[in-house]
RNA sequence: GGUCCUAUGGUCAAGCGGCUAAGACGCAACCCUCUCAAGGUUGAAUCGCGGGUUCGAUUCCCGCUAGGAUCACCA
């Protein structure tokens, strides 16, 4: 047995199977022609994020165009950042905006046959592998402590080299298989570091889905695989789990592109083929007047909780990641008029190169014209599943009679072009708490926003007449005729047109009748269709509300 | 700093050698109107700079500049 088997079978004296055994144990997918199979690779290291729903959103689309297959694997490496919980929240959020995997890890179970899917259970995959690199000097043990590896670092930064652990600086390198060894039994902490044989002078080109060819240096640093603590590293995990799951297009975020030339070697010393490499655009915020990457720690909109805490309907953000990607989608989805991603028909080579500022008022857009073709019975439930956890004065309100909520929203719902007053779940109790009698009560504590040139006594007249006249029978525009009679006997004018030019012969026009009527009902200058109101309202109501104003007044 | 990526209005962007340089969001005005939210019409606003190539460059090439990403026993 030479040297390098030894230093092996040292390191590693309980693995005994082969990468041969591991192709056996995980052989080719049978799909049809075509078919790509893209995976999700989060880290369970918090919330989820906007930038990676939106990664999951494309490599979702691009297997399920293609017929193909979407896994997830989850990335819990770092043992360090791990946020126990977080992998199973991973999956709910997930959930909530419709994306759901075909295989691989579930929180409580894996379901597929390339398992498992989470990468702290794969040690004795990653050793394989491993096993036999250094058996034929591909990856060496390194006993280089933190300091000393920063002692490195600082030399080369004074030295004005490019730092890392290469050539003459990575010292392990060298060691002789049997001093190795050697140190090993004295019980020496060590990480296994691949050997690359790259020249940094030489450029390679790599394609890329998205991007086209990339030319970068070729990698010549000797990267760890292996962690101290028995599991690998992003790179090392990546080429093994993409390799035996069968991955065949890895959708990333742009910040990878640095590190492809480490995968593209450990592919290619492996003798195995490397998966299509799509790398995204990342999603960015503007910060004084510079962009820069979306940061989950200064930024709300960073975690997609954020969408859910303030209640946007998930539909509209994937619309508006969507336009993003692809920003035909937006055109598709007009002439559609549904914002279904899983519908349209996804382009890798149409998404734009450079990062997209968020912008929120885009969503909002997308969010009013989903939340607007909602009906009200499904706007009622969704809002109040919103409201259970994160708006307890909505739930209140829903609560005390769900019929009733739901004949709020559906005024001016009905209709051709529907009112577009809801961005978010969040919107909607400020403009419906009038409709609550104590509410209502509340609102109109303080004095009413009425025209100051108004008479209180024309008001109170109106309002008089308005009670006794009016006839919750009338269809809307009847109502209105109706109203207008009412007005006229109050000394206002029909219209605003009459009213102008008479203006010593009228106390105002249809229009300030209207408002009148509209602050006495709800407190404010602005609302809804009034005939709408009084609908739900109901006379009763009504005729309470318009008493409590009179006295108010008197 | 090295390396890589990117560059059309405020934002998202179409364009792929010849166009009055699409469209959407936002903004403004007007119309409609019982207010608001809408809807309709109109408008303001863009090819980063400098060299080439070409009869002709937003488009192709090279610099520059700017922005971004990345340089861990994190992913």
């Amino acid at each position: 047995m030479d040297a390098y088997k030894q230093l092996a079978a040292a390191i590693f004296p309980d693995v005994d199977e082969t990468i041969e055994d591991l192709e056996l144990r995980y052989p080719p997918r049978n799909l049809k022609e075509g078919a790509q199979v893209t995976r999700f690779a989060p880290s369970p290291t918090g919330f989820l994020h906007t930038g990676s729903l939106f990664t999951a959103m494309v490599a979702k689309k691009v297997a399920k165009d293609s017929g193909g297959i979407f896994f997830l694997r989850l990335e819990d490496t770092d043992t360090k950042r791990e946020v126990s919980g977080s992998g199973e929240q991973l999956i709910a959020q997930l959930a909530e905006f419709g994306i759901m995997i075909d295989e691989g890890y579930l929180g409580n179970r894996d379901v597929g046959n390339y398992g498992p899917y989470r990468q702290s259970k794969r040690a004795s995959i990653y050793k394989v592998v491993i096993k036999s690199l250094i058996e034929r000097n591909l990856a060496y043990p390194c006993f280089c402590s933190s300091e000393e590896l920063d002692a490195i670092r600082k030399s080369q930064e004074e030295e004005k080299v490019v730092p890392g652990y290469y050539g003459h600086y990575a010292v392990c390198r060298n060691l002789s298989p049997e001093e190795a060894m050697h140190r090993i039994k004295e019980g020496q902490t060590y990480v296994l570091r691949f050997r690359s044989s790259g020249d940094h002078l030489k450029k390679t080109e790599i394609s890329d889905l998205i991007r086209g060819e990339i030319s970068i240096a070729e990698n010549d640093l000797d990267i760890v695989i292996l962690k101290s603590d028995g599991l690998p590293t992003y790179h090392f995990a990546h080429v093994v789990d993409d390799h035996f799951m069968h991955t065949t297009i890895v959708t990333r975020g742009e910040e990878w592109i640095s590190s492809l030339p480490i995968h593209i070697e450990m592919f290619k010393a492996l003798g195995w083929k490397a998966p299509g490499y799509a790398h995204l655009p990342l999603i960015m915020k503007l910060e004084n007047g510079n962009k820069r990457k979306l940061s989950k720690r200064k930024d709300s909109e960073a975690a997609v909780s954020f969408f859910m805490e303030d209640g946007y309907p998930p539909r509209a953000v994937m619309a508006y990641l969507m336009s993003i990607a692809n920003s035909n989608f937006e055109e598709w989805t007009e002439q559609n008029h549904i914002f279904d991603i899983d519908t349209f028909a996804f382009s890798l080579t149409k998404m734009s190169l450079d990062g997209a500022l968020f912008d929120l008022d885009k969503l909002n857009f997308f969010s009013k014209e989903v939340i607007a073709r909602m009906s009200a019975h499904r706007l009622a439930s969704q809002s109040k599943k919103w409201a259970i956890n994160n708006a307890p004065e909505l739930l209140d309100l829903i609560n005390r009679n769900h019929e009733y909520y739901e004949r709020i929203l559906n005024i001016e719902r009905e209709k051709d072009n529907p009112r577009k007053d809801f961005a978010k779940y969040s919107d909607i109790y400020r403009q419906i708490r009038f409709f609550y009698h104590d509410h209502y009560l509340d609102l109109v504590s303080g004095p009413l926003p009425f025209n100051e040139k108004m008479a209180k006594s024309t008001i109170i007249s109106l309002l008089r007449d308005f009670i006794i006249h009016n006839d919750y029978s009338l269809d809307n525009d009847s109502w209105f005729a109706d109203f207008k009679q009412t007005a006229l006997t109050s000394g206002f004018a029909a219209s605003n047109k009459e009213y102008k030019s008479n203006l010593e012969k009228y106390v105002g026009h249809i229009g300030d009748a209207a408002e009148i009527l509209r602050i006495s009902l709800t407190g404010s200058k602005n609302s809804p269709n009034l005939w709408a109101i009084l609908q739900v309202l109901g006379q009763k109501e009504v005729d309470e509300r318009l008493q409590y104003v009179i006295e108010k007044l008197s």
